[in-house]
RNA sequence: GGCGCAGUAGCCAAGCGGUAAGGCAAUGGUCUGCAACACCAGUAUGCGCCGGUUCAAAUCCGGCCUGCGCCU
């Protein structure tokens, strides 16, 4: 048996699957895409070594910032992870909020076909950027009419991403959405989403990032442009770093963010701070929208 | 007390006689290799209040209320 444990950011996943743990005789493995990363503690809210209470805790602080991640990855690890935990005869937890990686686990999605190609990724975000959204999504209706109709125009990312998945595999992405769909994968497993009153929610995101600041989330974030980050890295994307990028790319486009963070002011961490406080409450309810339409959830009130 | 300016959605704000732009927030949604990503959709029978002019008023006129500034 297969322990799930998600829920919008802030509304206490970490505490629950402690005692989730000590109950079962379990092992906790995270599913966070920024947790993954050593020397983000502050911002990803990461839990702390005297917080583990003794219970194991898989991929977390597994990366350099610097590295790239994604959901291909994750579900081989994730399943390593808990092959390795039923073999010694310990339940698996996964906790986390990233309802996309639970997902490629618990139905067992296939990712294997596909690689990255970076030439092409590049020519088809040139012509985005130079005939407009409209030309790249004109070219995905000549090859995979289906998977036009369902991703919008202006979604670019998605656009690439299936037409950079026809040109590698010669399948069409619709085609193999289908069938991933349809597919079952006979894991046996229990879905739990933790959540509560949605103001208190808010509240208590609001509160967590003021006490983010006071941990000197600054000073984090400092040191991790120093190990020379740049703004499309994947670990750059979470929040809690990424407004600290946009509010240095305002001030100057093209310098290492390390050098533009010296000359940021108090009102300019304020701003951020705001930021920070407003993106998190799109974050969770983001987060809600896809447990709530997952299928077999199972939902707590708190 | 007098004079001037302002009052449009939770906030900011355009419109200045022809039937309420836009942004933010809030809300709902999409998602199958960057997912803490990327993207989409709604949201004022009403423009401080009352009356008047007009075929037609957020727009013009009068009074009142509130805020800000200046004067006494």
């Amino acid at each position: 048996m297969l322990i799930v444990i998600t829920g919008p950011t802030a509304v206490g996943k970490t505490k629950r699957s402690i005692e989730l743990a000590h109950e079962m005789n379990g092992e906790i493995i995270s599913a966070d895409s920024m947790q993954v990363y050593k020397h983000m503690d502050i911002g990803t809210a990461k839990i702390k070594k005297e917080e583990m209470e003794g219970v194991p805790h898989h991929l977390i602080d597994i990366l350099e910032p610097t590295e790239e991640f994604n959901v291909f990855k994750f579900k081989e690890l994730c399943n390593e992870c808990i092959r390795d935990i039923e073999s010694r005869g310990k339940t698996p937890i996964i906790a986390g909020g990233t309802g996309f990686y639970i997902q490629a686990v618990l139905k067992d999605v296939d990712f294997t076909e596909a690689e990255t190609d970076f030439k092409y990724r590049a020519e088809l975000e040139a012509l985005a950027e130079n005939e407009g959204a409209g030309a790249l999504h004109r070219l995905l209706s000549e090859v995979d009419p289906e998977a036009a109709k369902e991703i919008h125009e202006n979604n670019i990312k998605r656009t690439i991403r299936a037409l950079e998945y026809y040109k590698l595999t010669g399948e069409k992405i619709s085609e193999h959405n289908q069938t991933q769909r349809m597919k079952k994968s006979g894991i046996d497993y229990k879905y739990y989403v933790l959540n509560m009153d949605r103001s208190k929610l808010y509240e208590r995101i609001n509160l967590r990032v003021d006490l983010m600041r006071e941990e000197g989330l600054i000073d984090e974030v400092s040191k991790i442009f120093e190990m020379g980050v740049t703004d499309g890295m994947t670990s750059m994307q979470g929040i809690g770093y990424k407004e600290f990028v946009e509010a240095c790319r305002m001030k100057d486009e093209s310098a290492p963010l390390s050098e533009i963070y010296s000359q940021l002011s108090g009102k300019d961490f304020d701003d951020i701070f705001e930021k920070i406080k407003i993106d998190t409450r799109h974050f969770a309810k983001r987060q809600l929208t896809w447990f709530r339409r997952e299928e077999d959830v199972i939902w707590i009130e708190h």
